[in-house]
DNA sequence: ACTGTTTCTGGACACCTGTCCAGTAAAATG
DNA sequence: CATTTTACTGGACAGGTGTCCAGAAACAGT
């Protein structure tokens, strides 16, 4: 029996350390985000995020491989919140009358409070047609985004199929509207729900 | 008189110079789109380019300010040939009835073939979301790109008010498409044909 | 053939990049 | 308290970057 007590005394010690360490990790990688985000992927080293850490480099690659890894982490990270943001938009409103409408507010708004979150999503993105390393994780993403608008879908009765076509559309407006919105356009969001509203009128 | 002819001839000279200048410059700068094609914004350099052309990175410097210059340079020129080659896809066929069937098969067939083209343009759009010496160029593309759907639209008789968000369903649906095809994806330029005329059909 | 101009080279420059490691400080362990 | 393990530093390193320039080479005009 002590045999085995120790041994949990000495599991649970090692998974709280390896849990420190993975907090740690994660919050260089918050770091590194903002960093990216600010940036953008072509510009940022691992000094400025090093600097934004107030941490040596060298810190950095006691906690990640290299710089591929490091980014990578960062991404997949980002990844998690930048999905709950959106679900959080869907879920918001309950009711189902209203629900396309208020959906629509709430990629508008996110335009206009999470700009730097979306161009940086559409950086990386980018970035996955030349360097493999992004591939994975930016399907991921994307397939997440699919998922979201297929729930949409099925709150609103409508057959699932549409969910890529949909998303599509979806993004492309946001995607240009946010680009008027970064070029200093203020009322690109509001364009960005006229415009929306009006396409999906006419294809659902 | 004398006077008149030799300055028609010293202007003559000249004129010969700087256009010989610029078919040079032109043809570094279209090296270096190959070489932007290929690697994409964020990795390429000026030696790269250089070696490229088959000269000396000082030369591209006597040709181009910076590399910022070359690179602005490279991307107003490559939108030239860009359009042009979409135009030719709008105007190859005359028959108005399978119009639109073809200019979709078009950008299908664009997809196979100039893949790294549009990675390129996709590239560089997202970039300018951080560096603002991008916008202009960017802007004037996508501009000249909804003037390709508003002219197809006239054609159709169709209110070139929907040319905007039309195009915008273009490009994200080929947008993807070209992500897949890139992937490995052989089919998706088919796909993209399927889904694109599912979606013009709803909303044309 | 000589002269001045344009074109181009090859290398120097200062700086930035990711990577690595010897050594230090801190914390956990006994 | 002593020792071992973990966390972290600061700087060295090789290689890459854009920029610049003295001078060679090619060319033009006379």
């Amino acid at each position: 029996m002590i045999h085995l007590t120790k041994m949990n005394r000495l599991a649970e010690k090692a998974e709280a350390k390896s849990c420190r360490r993975a907090r740690k990790k994660d919050q260089l990688a918050d770091y590194g985000i903002t960093t990216l985000k600010r940036l953008g992927y072509a510009r940022t080293s691992l000094r400025d995020i090093a600097e934004a850490s107030g941490v040596a480099v060298g810190t950095l690659h006691y906690y990640f491989e290299d710089r591929t890894d490091l980014i990578s982490y960062c991404v997949r990270r980002y990844k998690a919140d930048f999905i709950t943001d959106m679900n959080s938009i869907l879920f918001a409103d309950v009711d189902v009358d209203k629900l396309v409408d208020h959906f629509i507010r709430g990629l508008a708004l996110s335009i206009r409070q999470e700009a730097e979150t979306h161009r940086l999503w559409y950086d990386i993105r980018s970035q996955a047609m030349f360097d493999p390393v992004f591939k994975k994780v930016v399907d991921s993403i994307e397939s997440d985004l699919t998922k979201l608008v297929a729930d949409l879908l099925k709150r609103l009765n409508i057959p699932v199929e549409q969910a890529e076509p949909l998303y599509l559309v979806l993004d492309a407006t946001f995607r240009f509207h946010l680009q008027k919105y970064l070029c200093g356009d203020h009322n690109a969001p509001e364009k960005f729900e006229k415009q929306t509203v009006a396409l999906l009128s006419k294809l659902v």
